[in-house]
DNA sequence: TATCTGACTTTTTTGTTTAAAAAGTCAAAA
DNA sequence: TTTTGACTTTTTAAACAAAAAAGTCAGATA
């Protein structure tokens, strides 16, 4: 790689640094990317990048925050120019799935797994998962006043509706034979949220007999 | 323990050995259980052991296949007496749910994790899934016949369901502290895969759209 | 003053060796 | 046919050393 660092400007050099650290932990994952490889990547010194970031953790984070804020800025723009919520939501699931297979990528992290790097995905998972479910909230509380959705408790059914979407995703993943995804695992994987998803609203449409009441 | 093994009873003595086993299996999980041990409950030598079961393996298995067929067996005799296509449904989930925590039981292996007991237990759980499977699409199959449910494969659909329901499972456990299910968070799991199965039937009652014409 | 570096210390990972424990075998006994 | 004790082989665990990576810092650079 070996490219230039922009002079002066902080704010531009950190996306820089957080670019070059993308790339290496897209491909090989968070414990087989060193620091020294990244400063190298971008003709740093290992130290330099000590400067910007206090440590991998931090840096790591940044990464992967960052995708998440370009994810949701993304989504509220797509979510703004539809009207009916069930579209809404069909988008969401659409765009998310992009949003995992980068996040499956970062989160690579070969056979030595866990007890370093869980608790930190746990918590930037936790994060993204906070987020998406007030937005499905918002979604499934507008579909509620246009009167064609019909669910009383709808944060319940946001995280319901989280977790359905995460384990087909997980129940996908487990299903592979590497770690990388083909395309026609992911063709697969896509059909299955799409699926699950048109159900599931189906049923919120026409769900005369309320959780609550039985 | 050191309950005496019935005499002179093949049929009787291996189901003897699985009881106790399982015991053991059901406490400590495959790795912290040795032959040892299971022998020495019973008041028999290790080598008598594998006078009965070739290895370790088999014998785990065996315990495994006799929790499975006593729940399909139990959940058939159930739903002969059900009529409605729906309702059988819930029925499954419920039984189903039972199972599950046994499994969690028997699966449990500490810390140290995969390596020996994944593939193992996959095996187990493609076999107990696909005649899930087959049970599933008998009824998505009669409800369509019926006329209460619309959906066009009901093979994929019975694979979709499936996925869906384990998947809370896995959310729901993942979300888990220790490695016990506490009374509440086996509530929550119960709830939410009663939740997810109505509006999943929901869904199918009112599936004016199908999925292969979209 | 803000940014950066080489040389340094500390922590984590990896590899190696050895001992203990558990799996699995077998000839002979009951 | 079933069972056992004594045996061999394989797997796991502990202890230690060496290597690699994380993280620090005084001083250089501009």
């Amino acid at each position: 790689m070996h490219a230039k660092a922009p002079e002066n400007e902080p704010e531009a050099k950190i996306d820089f640094i957080l670019k070059a650290a993308q790339k290496r932990l897209g491909l090989y994952g968070y414990e087989k990317t060193t620091m020294q490889e990244i400063a190298a990547d971008i003709n740093m010194s290992k130290a330099a990048l000590y400067y910007y970031f206090p440590d991998k953790e931090s840096l790591f984070k940044a990464v992967v925050e960052n995708e998440q804020e370009e994810y949701f800025h993304l989504l509220e723009q797509r979510i703004a120019q539809i009207q009916a919520a069930d579209q809404m939501i069909l988008e969401l699931v659409e765009l998310r799935h992009t949003l995992f297979r980068k996040f499956l990528n970062l989160s690579k992290f070969r056979l030595s797994e866990n007890h370093k790097v869980k608790p930190l995905l746990a918590g930037l998972y936790n994060k993204l998962r906070e987020k998406e479910t007030e937005i499905l909230v918002t979604i499934f509380n507008r579909g509620k006043q246009n009167g064609i959705f019909y669910f009383d408790d709808t944060v319940e059914l946001a995280v319901l509706f989280s977790d359905l979407l995460q384990g087909i995703r997980i129940m996908e993943m487990k299903r592979m034979n590497g770690i990388e995804m083909t395309l026609e695992e992911n063709a697969m994987l896509v059909k299955k949220l799409r699926q699950a998803t048109l159900l599931f609203i189906n049923g919120l449409k026409y769900n005369t007999i309320l959780p609550e009441t039985i």
